[in-house]
DNA sequence: GGTACGGCCTCCCCTTGGGGGAAAGTAAAG
DNA sequence: CTTTACTTTCCCCCAAGGGGAGGCCGTACC
């Protein structure tokens, strides 16, 4: 089937799905006549795998590593296992950085009593020397 | 002062102070002679000013909007604390998208038993369609 | 006076993960 | 046959700088 086809059953943009056959990732047969790509069921497979996995924050690159080991039949669980509590520690740290940043702004927020005097708290916080 | 101590004083980089110069940002004398810029103590000022809400996750745009209030003595709380309301917000909404995917995640790695077989429940799930 | 070293300048390419759009070929429908 | 929709390649764009080349500038040292 045509790239458009395919984006729309991977649920992918077709730009995004021709990125993906640019860098490799997803590599569809040719028309020889049209040089049009043509995706199998397979592609669109992999495609949706993807998909998947991008929205669960992982990267091309490790979206790539997914990829090889769900296409090889030899890969262990450990492999896999490996990467996911990777990502789930990379989260955990996103997390907490996160986690801090909002009760800071809270509290700056809480401290500001958003009327319409010039002298303002948060502006002051942002001023001060480490 | 030139780039380099100015950098140093605010505690950013040197490559991040030519970059906001060049964008506008933070506009320092320059040495008519040599062409060096020439910060300022009120250039490092903004500078740290920068650096710090920078940190606070503020992006370039909200930064400037920061500054050009930090500057205008007729600015009021209420313009400010609403650009602080809005980053929490976006923050926030940041925080609950991670947390949900940090749960699924933790569900998947939780199925896996990580060991040397070669069926894994992770890439399972990965390839179920919606 | 020369020279070695470090700081500064501009300019250009690189990053992530695609988005937007132009120019041109192709397919399907009226 | 013409219009419209789809596809192709190609190039530029985003944020927020990082890395490095090639060329001035200034100073410390011999």
């Amino acid at each position: 089937m045509n790239i458009g086809k395919a984006a729309q059953k991977a649920g992918l943009s077709v730009k995004t799905v021709r990125y993906y056959a640019n860098i490799g990732m997803v590599s569809p047969q040719r028309n020889t006549q049209t040089s049009y790509r043509d995706y199998a069921d397979d592609d669109v497979a992999k495609l949706h795998f993807i998909g998947k996995a991008r929205r669960f924050n992982f990267n091309i690159e490790e979206c790539k590593e997914l990829l090889s080991l769900y296409e090889d039949k030899n890969r262990t669980r450990q492999e896999v296992k490996t990467l996911t509590l990777a990502k789930i520690a990379e989260i955990d740290s996103k997390l907490t950085e996160l986690t801090s940043l909002n009760d800071q702004l809270q509290l700056l927020a809480k401290g500001c009593k958003g009327n319409d005097r010039p002298d303002c708290p948060i502006l002051d916080a942002l001023s001060i020397k480490p």
